[in-house]
DNA sequence: TCTGATACCCGCT
DNA sequence: AGCGGGTATCAGA
């Protein structure tokens, strides 16, 4: 590993953080309106108001405050404005040279032909594990050809996550492997790991339709947001801003297809497969490292 | 403005 | 046939 990946990897986040932002998260979301403060949010998870803000900030990169500012509609309306048709098409020669996607976790991505896709992962070996991340538990799943899953879970609803994943493909073979799975983990959640020269490897199972739509996902770089129809009108199927969502949702490597950047036309967040609020710690996180 | 209800959209099961 | 991580439009608050 070279000298930028050791000397950035002290930033690396802690997954046992998450349960606390999660909660925090969760409070200044459903009280949005009155703008709870610090010490408020500090005296409902008895916690003193100093330790917060410092866990929030390691984790996040963000205070609390810029955090909520992070993600509230107007910045999310911003996202979405900046550039929202041109950046489909453009983003990558724009990514790989210039400073906005510096950042950003690069990836190479094969999709499997439509007969693999139809025996439902029949004949394929799937290694997984579970791996402590900024989002609470990680399911990482991979097969010979690369990361093929990946998914939470809070703490206990590692079963309920595994089945979630597995009846995706329920003709695989299962075979649980921490050791192969972790070196996964450590790089995808690490942004100083992030390096065009070495993409990570991912093997993108689904329909057609599927595939297009997390193509068009990973065209979107960090920091940035589309909407459900742009995604649509990029397919030339300006009216399927539904089906698109519905693709989106089924997304089985959830981050690293950033599923995460797709906001409703109003800059509603409208939903995740994961939960809104791991949704809403995704765009705040990536705030903090932008 | 904001919230619900309604109508239409389209790929998947 | 029916179900979504949608969207535009319109009626009431």
């Amino acid at each position: 590993m070279n000298m930028t990946a050791t000397l950035k990897s002290d930033i690396t986040p802690q997954g046992a953080d998450y349960e606390t932002v999660r909660q925090v998260i969760e409070l200044i979301t459903e009280d949005y309106r009155d703008q709870p403060s610090l010490e408020d949010i500090a005296a409902r998870l008895k916690q003193p108001p100093t330790q917060l803000q410092k866990t929030f900030t390691r984790w996040a990169g963000l205070s609390p405050k810029a955090f909520l500012q992070a993600v509230t509609l107007d910045h999310a309306k911003r996202l979405l404005r900046q550039e929202s048709m041109p950046l489909l098409e453009t983003s990558i020669e724009i990514g790989l040279s210039g400073p906005g996607r510096l950042h950003d976790l690069f990836v190479t991505h094969e999709a499997m032909s439509p007969g693999e896709w139809k025996a439902r992962g029949a004949g394929l070996t799937i290694r997984y594990g579970f791996h402590p991340s900024p989002f609470g538990q990680a399911l990482v799943m991979a097969t010979e050809r690369g990361l093929a899953g990946l998914a939470f879970a809070d703490d206990g609803n590692e079963q309920a996550c595994l089945d979630d994943m597995t009846c995706r493909w329920p003709n695989a073979t299962y075979v649980r492997d921490q050791e192969a799975t972790a070196p996964y983990a450590a790089r995808i959640f690490d942004p100083g790991r992030w390096r065009p020269e070495e993409p990570l490897r991912i093997v993108l199972i689904g329909s057609d339709f599927q595939v297009r739509v997390w193509q068009a996902l990973l065209r979107i770089p960090m920091g940035k947001a589309v909407t459900y129809s742009d995604i649509a009108g990029e397919l030339g199927q300006p009216t399927a801003s539904r089906a698109v969502g519905a693709a989106v949702g089924r997304n089985p490597i959830s981050f690293v297809v950033p599923c995460h950047r797709a906001l409703g036309k109003s800059g509603a967040l409208t939903g995740y497969h994961w939960g809104l609020t791991r949704k809403r710690a995704m765009l705040g996180w990536e705030a903090g490292k932008a």
